[in-house]
DNA sequence: GTCTATAAAATGATAGAC
DNA sequence: GTCTATCATTTTATAGAC
């Protein structure tokens, strides 16, 4: 049953915890013990718990653009390429143990600390860059210009999350994918 | 220097130390300190920190709505109390020590306590229905019907309050109110 | 590199005097 | 109703053996 090595197992387990729990109620005696490696170890790959937290968005950042990229691989189109992003986003929302957002979540729980609020801003400046990508190759009305529907698309999806995870539904991504539709 | 009474200040002082810094990351130990009052007298008029995060939420509730109340009373004509729904988050956006919806932060702090869950459903659920009536009233542009205009309004104003805690602007707000003035 | 043992401080909460 | 003193836990982090 240790088929991963001890850091992994630690990263892993920190992960789900802050994830599911938060950052501050997840104590360094839990994850220990449910990693199931000794206290020392953690300190010795993670100097403090704050690092492992960067870690923990470092990784997630990775995993979440790679999981984008192969949902909008085989989507052909611009048009349908566009309304993908909210499929991605009721895809995710999907999930049993989907809670919300990892970055606005970390984010919301931060007090001060820049090198964690400037991951949760790479994270989704990169994200903003991408859709903007995406709408500029899209034929739409013109009702609004492309950096503004880029922005309300943005703004949307990131309304349609928090309120997912309050709700505990995908409905509000659902309606904002056909509040977008009306446009393209 | 004793010119509020104890619960009263105990309150103010939790409530100001949980939206600034955070709830968890809050102890007992600093909010008797800097309210200046007896660690007995905490438990002796809440419970339990529970009690008193409980009561932090019920009374930012009522003071969020008596304010929006009070931002709305002198706008006049249909059009304009949409759009005022803007500008008055960008009031409170613009306050120095504004640092996001303390019902979001609460809300994505939270890990599982359903009373807390439903003080946050309330609110947000109460200011939908508020958005609902204005949009009735207002004449549009029927590029979406009136629930899906303001279901966009509520989570433009969701994503945009999300987004300016993170960048630490209102200018995300600025570009929702000018997407919504396309559409009255 | 992993372990056990432990430190030092902070956590939420209670007892009992005044 | 407010106070001081104190409780049992839990927090993050380190020392030193193997």
């Amino acid at each position: 049953m240790k088929e991963t090595g001890v850091k992994d197992r630690i990263l892993d387990t920190a992960s789900r915890l802050f994830y599911e729990q938060g950052y501050h109620v997840t104590g360094i005696n839990q994850i220990i013990e449910e990693a199931d490696i000794a206290r020392a170890s953690l300190y010795h790959h993670f100097i403090s718990k704050t690092e492992l937290l960067l870690a923990y968005l470092d990784r997630s950042h990775e995993a979440w653009f790679r999981e984008l990229e192969d949902f909008m691989r085989p989507v052909e189109g611009a048009r349908e390429r566009v309304l993908a992003l909210f499929d991605h986003r009721i895809m995710r929302q999907s999930r049993p143990n989907w809670k919300g957002c990892n970055f606005n979540k970390i984010a919301a729980e931060n007090s001060g600390d820049e090198q964690v609020l400037e991951r949760v801003k790479r994270h989704k400046g990169r994200f903003r860059t991408y859709i903007r990508t995406l709408v500029s190759e899209a034929p739409h009305k013109r009702v609004l210009d492309d950096e503004q529907l880029a922005d309300m698309i943005f703004l949307l999806l990131e309304g349609a999350t928090v309120a997912g995870a309050m709700f505990r539904s995908y409905e509000e991504t659902e309606k904002a994918k056909k509040i977008v539709e009306s446009f393209l």
